[in-house]
DNA sequence: GGCACAATGAACCATACGGTTAATTAGGTG
DNA sequence: CACCTAATTAACCGTATGGTTCATTGTGCC
């Protein structure tokens, strides 16, 4: 009443804490989930704003604009993912079993980060050119494809493995199968029938896949 | 002459010819790139008219309006892939030979008709929320299958395959190869190098990828 | 020729959307 | 506590964009 009518043209304001880390955190917690699920030009800075705890003008006081935000989200999303694919303690397995387990990994790996694998086939939309430009995913180059490159040598000094393998070449097969699982699964059963996506069907998937990738390193037996 | 004098405020229009089927095809093709290199929010009808010899106008008149127009596409994308899939006359060839013409020819086909893949890659983003309301697309499902299935049938008649090939999963399996060599060229090639996207890379990559394909499938030599 | 209807062009519209301006408050420092 | 700056709120803005209105022209048909 009479505190209201003394609010002249400005009203009165609620009050607030300062927590700029948290105000960060959780705009780019809430723009990788709109990203991942809308894409960049899909995703609506205002829906991103009403599911965070702050508001549209804090999102560019922060992250300048919308195409800086997404390359930000991006960058968290591949150090997350990395920091992920640490510790599996491969070298005290023989390199038949390492790569199982590696490979098995992988593919879970890959199904337990949905939102990192759609962030990727959107860079790829846009043909790569936020990871280009940006120097921390390009420098932290995967740890993966060393802790292949150590299990080929394993396996070949032991003359189990074939001498003509290339590293990054199995890494890019395993990467194929594990990333696809993910990323197709819509249109592929869409297309082909839910046989594939139940529970069974990637059970007996995964165990295609790491014998297939397995098979594809032995040498022939003459 | 007389016709001139009549241009109270309306001025005079340039003469046209009416060619309806060549206006839609016209808009098809434009849209069919636009949607490809941006995606369905990304893609602008304004610019899908101006590299068409038509105007906007006409995009919402023959297709109601951007999502349809997107469905179309759609449409005639898979319509035209399966067209093209047809008549690889595999069934001359012994079960190893037609599967591995039958893999080196999908990993070129993919790389050949990227736009496909990337509307495949748009359409998955989306979860295949399009792909499954057409029926034109789920309907017509891929002959791949089938012609798999009947050079693992023929392979296991002779001993040389294994008995517990699901051909879905293996044409699965040809798939993720082929697609994401297409769909994942940019990301992977920013993080790792170029070393696989040259001539060379692919070859051998080709070739990597057809002996993994028949290796997965042979009974192993006990 | 003239009628009915499909096809087309030009201009227009409502609004969604990315981004900003301006005022206000919190919190640290001397 | 006074003062400064970073953080925050509320309101606003310009324009890009999907879609429409309305008048006009082509075309087959009787």
């Amino acid at each position: 009443m009479t505190a209201d009518a003394k609010t002249k043209t400005t009203r009165q304001r609620g009050s607030w804490k300062q927590d700029p880390e948290a105000v960060k955190a959780d705009i780019l917690r809430v723009a990788r989930e709109e990203f991942a699920a809308h894409g960049l030009s899909g995703a609506r800075a205002q829906e991103i704003a009403s599911r965070t705890k702050t508001s549209k003008r804090m999102i560019f006081y922060y992250f300048k604009d919308k195409e800086n935000l997404y390359r930000e989200v991006l960058e968290q999303a591949y150090r997350d993912v990395r920091t992920g694919e640490k510790a599996l303690e491969l070298e005290n397995l023989d390199p038949v079993a390492a790569l199982r387990k590696l490979v098995a990994y992988t593919f879970d790996h890959h199904r337990a980060n949905e939102d990192f694998i759609r962030l990727v086939m959107i860079e790829n939309i846009h043909r790569g050119s936020h990871v280009a430009e940006s120097d921390t995913i390009r420098a932290g180059n995967s740890p993966v494809v060393e802790q292949l490159k150590e299990i080929v040598e394993r396996g070949q000094q032991q003359g189990i493995f074939r001498d003509d393998i290339d590293p990054l070449q199995l890494h890019w097969k395993i990467s194929a199968f594990c990333f696809f699982n993910v990323s197709n699964e819509a249109t592929f059963s869409v297309i082909f029938g839910n046989e594939m996506t139940t529970q069974t069907g990637q059970d007996s998937l995964k165990a295609d896949v790491v014998d297939t990738i397995v098979k594809s390193v032995l040498t022939t037996s003459t």
